[in-house]
DNA sequence: TAGTTTAATCGTAAATCTACGATAGGCGAT
DNA sequence: ATCGCCTATCGTAGATTTACGATTAAACTA
């Protein structure tokens, strides 16, 4: 019974709490900085700079591809990882809308 | 085998993290706008709002108290809760920052 | 073509998350 | 003191997450 009830909450809460989900492990957070400070991109780099197994990461990647924030391309035998810039806006703008709003405190 | 190698990680990476992870569900996202919105902050006022039973909406508003975003002081019977404005600043500045990073595209 | 490299996927185990009914504990009112 | 209200916690079930070894698939190399 772990499902999320998604669908008996708002569209821009869903989205919000998926991006939030997509960064809620550390590993993930560290992919995005290696990406961000590193020029090459390569899948391979990424694996040599994390202290978790290539099938883990790879695992890790593909949520971050799935929910848009990077996005992978094929170079030959390798797959280039790169942060997707609109993705990346989107989840900024929703996050920071979201902390905007719980700003205003009640009490 | 789930446990996070939260060790392995820097603190800055499984502190936003823990952040991300406290936003990483639609109800928390709920109850930090409800919070937000509503001048009275009471417990089962967060309850009614939202589509889940009472000790569900219990557990997430433990979690987002845990993590710093929320706190609750006991007011009579009930328990008014309230967006701790600390926390929220940490974890928008935290988050801000990864974004901030994340920016700089390598391809 | 055979062999190597690279990354995704499969299968699996353990931990965690989500949800809720039931119960317990605290507080105010009768 | 007892009752009712409000919230936290317990116990539990099912789903998901995390992690990794093994395997597969694709592409380059010799």
């Amino acid at each position: 019974m772990a499902q999320t009830k998604a669908d008996l909450f708002q569209e821009d809460e869903v989205l919000c709490a998926s991006y939030a989900k997509a960064l809620s492990h550390p590993a993930r957070v560290a992919i995005l900085k290696v990406l961000a400070q590193r020029k090459s991109c390569v899948c391979g780099d990424i694996v040599d700079e994390l202290p978790l197994a290539q099938a883990t990461v790879s695992q890790h990647l593909k949520e971050l591809k799935e929910v848009g924030l990077i996005q992978g391309t094929i170079d030959g035998p390798s797959v280039c990882y790169c942060i997707n810039p609109e993705g990346l806006k989107k989840a900024q703008t929703l996050l920071q809308s979201l902390f905007q709003t719980a700003a205003t405190c009640c009490c």
